[in-house]
RNA sequence: GGUACUCUGGCAGAACGGUUAUGCGUGAGCCUGCAAAGCUUAUACAAGGGGGUUCGACUCCCUCGGGUACCUCCA
């Protein structure tokens, strides 16, 4: 498999049969989860599935950031204190998340539990002499790491105007950045420096490097966090370790709207929730997955729209498969592994999702057809229905599942509404079709007989304006 | 200003230097008691502008331009 490493700018091969160590930069909790974070989170949950589907073993360790100024500010602002507002936060993170089907990490490290390594960390950082102590904290060296800016392609010296933050004049250098800052309110933790709080890079390094190693696989996160998070990491990590931190970085493009960056500055967020109810976990992973990872997406609602159509199609051809009874079964076989082909290829070639979903579509709409024309063959749809289910497996698409209670209640319905229509009796007959469609049961009238299907319900289908 | 990414038909989005991408949408039709869904078919003569290399460029090179992001809050 082929990904795109940021930090040598050329496609580096994984070795897909292999175990594999990812991390991931997760969220910092002091707020509700947003789209774009979905975004992020998503493309690596297919990225996990699908290297676990060849087999493969993954560590996945995604970190919340859960002690950071503007928790701080928000407990201030609430009147309560850091740790009730990152608890909530990452309760609600959860909440989100399972609700979009992601599968949990191996673990979730915060930073507030391990303040030991970050210490630790820090300490050998002062005995190599790469970082110094300042009465307001500890500082990284930015000079003594010559190889700063190798990720984010910036030129120390471009960067020493830096005249966004007003200047730290116990600092070495402007651009130095805290790895322990010393305060005396909570939270604060003891350090031989004095009380005082960690920066907020260093807890990426010390915990990646506690769960995956020095030399990990894959370290990723959103391309906003390429400066000055992911570089402060590089920096920090090889200083201390002498060797190389992540093999590929991977960076995920940001979610715009009307072509701008979300942010709470702009007020332009749309929180998973929001989105989650009126959309529905199925509809926003084919959205997410929708444009080449690498690529800004623009959130709007025609997209969001047409991923719902798509998603109508991919759920009425799983009813198809499991109606289908013919008996003559065509040469489908070679479809499948057409697609099955296409599909992996498209993952391996630089994680293209949209070229996957295309194939995955592609066997759908063959289907689709084949079932209208009444030649759905009962041994071609076996076949169909295990590939579409491998897909939708790595996609983190579902189909709920009907009880057999449920069944039986539809079908018996359907045989009354038969029953109905045979003897013209085209009222009741709506009747039934309307009280299945309450179920959320939807029927498709073929020439020679009617299926059902179960529609997952979707709010923002019955309503013409969606509030954004 | 610097750096990175990006610019393909109404929208989304591919492809090897040489064939119709594909999907959504839209038009027409089929199916249906009606509908929904589905199907069939038609539809786009697209490549940010300008040069160049080439027998031939969406694909390579140069140049100009637009957009977005980052330049110590950020997924």
């Amino acid at each position: 498999m082929k990904l795109q490493d940021t930090l040598s700018k050329s496609e580096k091969n994984i070795d897909v049969s292999k175990n594999l160590k990812i991390y991931l930069c997760g969220v910092t909790v002091y707020d509700e989860s947003h789209i774009g974070h979905a975004r992020t989170i998503i493309v690596f949950d297919v990225l996990r599935k699908y290297l676990e589907s060849k087999g493969s073993k993954i560590e996945f360790i995604q970190n919340f950031t859960d002690v950071d100024d503007k928790i701080i500010n928000r407990a201030n602002a609430e009147n309560t204190t850091a740790d009730k507002i990152s608890k909530k936060y990452i309760e609600n993170y959860f909440k989100d998340f399972d609700g979009l089907n992601v599968k949990r990490a191996t673990n979730y490290p915060k930073a507030t539990e391990h303040i030991d390594e970050i210490i630790k960390f820090i300490e050998k950082l002062i005995k190599k002499d790469i970082a110094y102590a300042t009465k307001n904290g500890v500082y990284f060296s930015v000079s003594k790491f010559p190889e700063y800016g190798k990720l984010s392609k910036k030129k120390i010296d471009e960067l020493q105007s830096g005249a966004r933050i007003e200047i730290d004049e116990q600092k070495k250098d402007p651009l130095d950045f805290a790895v322990w800052k010393l305060s005396d309110n909570e939270p604060v933790w003891d350090s031989p420096w004095g009380k005082g709080r960690p920066g907020w890079h260093i807890e990426c390094s010390a915990m990646s490097i506690k769960y995956l190693g020095e030399n990990f696989d894959i370290h990723g996160g959103g391309r906003d966090l390429i400066f000055p998070h992911h570089e402060n990491e590089i920096a920090q990590s090889e200083s201390c370790t002498g060797v190389q931190f992540a093999k590929i970085w991977m960076h995920v493009g940001m979610v715009t709207i009307n072509g701008e960056k979300m942010s709470k500055s702009i007020g332009n967020v749309k929180s998973i929730k929001h989105v989650l109810d009126n959309w529905g976990a199925n509809v926003i992973r084919l959205f997410c997955l929708s444009g080449h990872y690498s690529k800004p997406i623009d959130y709007s609602e025609e997209l969001l729209k047409e991923n719902l159509i798509k998603w109508r199609q991919a759920e009425i051809c799983h009813y198809e498969l499991i109606h289908a009874n013919k008996e003559n079964d065509l040469e489908n076989e070679s479809i499948v592994e057409k697609t099955r082909t296409e599909f992996d290829n498209a993952l391996e070639d630089d994680f293209n999702t949209h070229r996957a979903l295309s194939s995955f579509f592609q066997l759908i709409k063959e289907t689709n057809r084949l079932a209208a024309d009444e030649k759905l063959g009962r041994n071609d749809a076996e076949n169909i229905k295990a590939e579409l289910k491998r897909m939708r497996d790595v996609l983190g698409l579902y189909i709920p599942e009907i009880t057999k209670n449920e069944k039986q209640e539809i079908d018996r319905l359907i045989m009354d509404r038969e029953q109905h229509r045979k003897e013209k009796q085209f009222e009741n007959a709506d009747k039934i079709r309307d009280k299945l469609n309450e179920m959320n049961v939807e029927l498709i009238d073929h020439k020679e007989k009617t299926i059902w299907m179960r529609k997952e319900k979707i709010k923002a289908e019955h309503q013409n304006k969606i509030e954004n």
